[in-house]
DNA sequence: AGCACGCCGACT
DNA sequence: GTCGGCGTGCTC
């Protein structure tokens, strides 16, 4: 028998399947989806068993080593999974196997990390009659339970196992142990909302769609509606994945799966070891979990009979895999699963992606709505600071009304929220002044200043203009980069008001394991005034006292050069919003922004969602962005400069003659120019429908694939253009 | 990824 | 005359 084996090495040139002849020692263990070790040129390498056949093309073969895990790696699933996302991505086959596996079972050699034993003793062949009280209470215990672990029966005399051990009335055996633990100790759930149910019995019942939008307030209420989906389909017998962005994969998150489901579930996160996720994967894998709690890669999971995929807070950009082959995107990967295992997908926010929105007010996925919190409160009240009219009051970061509203959150006993949104680089230029950035006339968004050669330029489509320190706007010679940090405000809100307790949360602060964690619930416990940090306080943290959400600068998500800076603004702000006033007591929020009319900050100080969809998508429309096109990135790489100039305007030719409705904008240099020694142009793709285009593009991959000069990246509906 | 094969410059 | 540079190509 013939075995072909997709070899572990992601290199364009070798994926694809290679024949190995089967020992006979091995032919009735060896199954498609298994790992196995092969000799490969002078190496040994593993690889996965893709084909079982009775000849091959090739003479003279050689044989498979040996096997690395004892079952089956990959499921059919699995494997069919994978060759959609090759199609859908042109990534390597075997890219696309390894994303799907955790860390820990893609050494190339065998898996270091090894599993943990517990000693549990059963009944072995021979009754005694006569034991002593000892011995009985082990026996007891046996009977009632069916075993007994080692490590349970310490209090109890070694002698008197050993004795029973010694004539096989009892027998140990060894049971995995696994690293995560989780408590049985149910809570009952919460009665729904006549609105949550309604929400429920649509996606139960609907029978004509199996995708769904639930659009919800910040506060609605959507995790209780996906529990008690989830529980729902686990009465019928069937499993549930839900995704999550890593960001709000907290153990809080986790814990409310848990208090209601318990070691029903699994959850993969980043704040696990390797050997954790490899311990939960396992428990996924052998079928003893019904739910899998994970961010992005969770969506993988060889889960059986899958009844329900939940994506949360579905806007968030880390549903894209886009620093690494594949890049993929959940949703493509989640309606493959939909379609093999006629399951649901539920998408949640109380911000829909544009791309969602549209297709669900198309009818394509069923929208379902929460217009209210679950406390009864509407949402709080919004204000915008105007901060070029703030600069005559104050030099500093804090207006005056922030600053008056912070002083009496803190005598009332009440929590404070601080955004300092630093989103992206600080790479382009603002007036100081007014508060005026350069954009491009062709593209509508932010120019990004290069310092190499001291001009603007962007990035979409190479315009570049003469980076000029005097504002084109006011005249005034104060044009210059942004950027603030936390500790910098944090400094001046201590000198404006000394008994104040600051807690500072930003990626500095909360990197070290369980910190994050930890700051949570000292702001719980009210041991400081205001939280302040980075993007990480926008999402789904639940503090009750809090009752002010404070904006310190709305614009600079607004200024990246990126066609959906405004979305994400608009995301970022409603989010944060929503962290005020979730309690008893009304919130509110103040917003401090250079760009007081801009629709985005208009539209979120309202919580006007839909007033935001339809003047953005006007946008979108006439720009030609997505919804209305769709994009590919094409990243061009080489140490080459000359070379990779020359060939980047080749592949623009070939697309431009090869493709007929396809707008091709570029090559432009990246805005990391040089990366790594390499040199980097992009070309971008916008398109509506173009049969031509993954064979063409598939192609071109192919005619470099063995040019070690020349590097091709594509992502497809990017949404980081770096 | 690794390693061999292959065709052009400075040395025992 | 050879040793070795790394460009190109192959690995079942």
């Amino acid at each position: 028998m013939i075995a072909g084996v997709l070899i572990q090495l992601s290199n364009r040139n070798i994926d694809r399947v290679f024949d190995y002849n089967i020992p006979d020692s091995l032919i009735n263990k060896i199954k498609i989806g298994m790992r196995v070790v092969v000799p490969f040129a002078r190496m040994h390498l593993e690889g996965f068993v893709l084909e079982i056949k009775d000849k091959s093309d090739i003479d003279d073969l050689k044989s498979i080593e040996s096997i690395v895990d004892e079952d089956v790696l990959l499921n059919k699933e699995q494997l069919e999974l994978g060759r959609l996302m090759q199609r859908d991505t042109l990534s390597t086959l075997i890219s696309c196997y390894q994303v799907m596996l955790p860390k820990a079972l893609k050494a190339r050699l065998g898996s270091s990390i090894s599993k943990k034993y517990d000693t549990f003793y059963k009944f072995g062949d021979v009754k005694l009659e006569k034991m002593n009280a000892t011995q009985q209470k082990i026996i007891d215990i046996i009977k009632k339970n069916g075993e007994i672990k080692r490590s349970d029966a310490l209090d109890i005399s070694s002698s008197s196992l050993n004795t029973l051990l010694k004539r096989n009335v009892i027998v140990p055996f060894k049971r995995e142990h696994y690293r995560v633990s989780y408590d049985d100790k149910l809570v009952t759930p919460h009665v729904l909302t006549n609105e949550q149910s309604s929400v429920v019995n649509d996606i139960v019942n609907c029978h004509d769609n199996n995708i769904f939008l639930i659009y919800g307030v910040t506060g609605s209420g959507k995790t209780e509606v996906y529990m008690e989906l989830i529980d729902y389909y686990l009465k019928l017998g069937k499993t549930a994945i839900v995704l999550v962005p890593e960001i709000s994969l907290t153990p809080q998150m986790v814990k409310r799966f848990g208090d209601r489901f318990g070691s029903r579930i699994a959850a993969i996160h980043s704040a696990l070891s390797e050997g954790e996720k490899y311990d939960e994967y396992r428990r996924i894998y052998r079928g003893e979990v019904d739910i899998v709690i994970g961010a992005r890669s969770a969506v993988f999971v060889p889960l059986k009979n899958l009844g329900i995929i939940i994506i949360d807070e579905e806007h968030s950009d880390s549903y894209k895999q886009d620093s690494q082959n594949p890049r993929y995107d959940t949703l493509a990967v989640a309606k493959h699963r939909s379609k093999y295992n006629n399951c649901k997908i539920v998408m949640g926010s109380a911000t829909p992606s544009l791309e969602t929105f549209a297709r669900a007010q198309k009818g394509v996925y069923k929208l379902l709505c929460l217009p209210h919190r679950i406390n009864g409160k509407s949402l709080p009240l919004v204000n915008i600071i105007d901060m070029n009219e703030e600069l005559k009051y104050s030099k500093g970061h804090f207006s005056r009304l922030l600053l008056d509203k912070i002083k009496e959150k803190k005598e009332l006993g009440q929590q404070v929220i601080l955004l300092l949104n630093r989103r992206g680089y600080s790479s382009f230029v603002t007036c100081k002044n007014c508060g005026y950035t350069v954009k491009c006339p062709n593209c509508d968004i932010t120019l990004t200043y290069h310092k190499t050669s001291n001009n603007l330029r962007c990035h979409y489509c190479g315009y570049a203009t003469k980076y000029d320190k005097k504002c084109p706007s006011c005249g005034e010679v104060s044009m210059s980069d942004l950027g603030v940090g936390t500790q910098k405000i944090e400094e001046e809100l201590l000198s404006l008001i000394p008994s104040i307790k600051v807690l500072r949360m930003d990626f500095d602060t909360t990197s070290r394991k369980g910190m994050h964690e930890k700051m949570i619930k000292s702001f719980k416990n009210h041991e400081y005034d205001v939280l302040l940090g980075t993007q990480i306080v926008a999402k789904g943290l639940d503090f009750s006292r809090v009752t002010l959400v404070g904006v310190m600068n709305a614009d600079t998500s607004l200024n990246i050069p990126d066609f959906r800076s405004s979305e994400n603004t608009f995301s970022l702000l409603s989010q944060v919003a929503g962290r005020s006033g979730r309690s008893k007591d009304a919130g509110e929020v103040i917003i401090q922004t250079f760009n007081s009319e801009h629709y985005a900050i208009k539209h979120a100080s309202h919580h006007d969602y839909l007033g935001f969809y339809k003047e953005e998508m006007n946008i979108r429309r006439s720009l030609k962005y997505p919804p209305y096109y769709f994009l590919v990135y094409i990243r061009l790489s080489s140490k080459d400069n000359k070379l990779l100039f020359k060939e980047a305007n080749r592949i623009k030719n070939t697309l431009n003659n090869r493709l007929s409705s396809t707008i091709v904008l570029g090559p432009t240099p990246c805005n990391i120019f040089k990366k790594n020694l390499k040199y980097r142009y992009s070309i971008v793709l916008k398109y509506k429908k173009e049969d031509k285009l993954y064979p063409l593009l598939k192609q071109i991959i192919d005619y470099y694939k063995s040019n070690k000069n020349i590097v091709i990246d594509l992502d497809f509906n990017p949404i980081h253009f770096d």
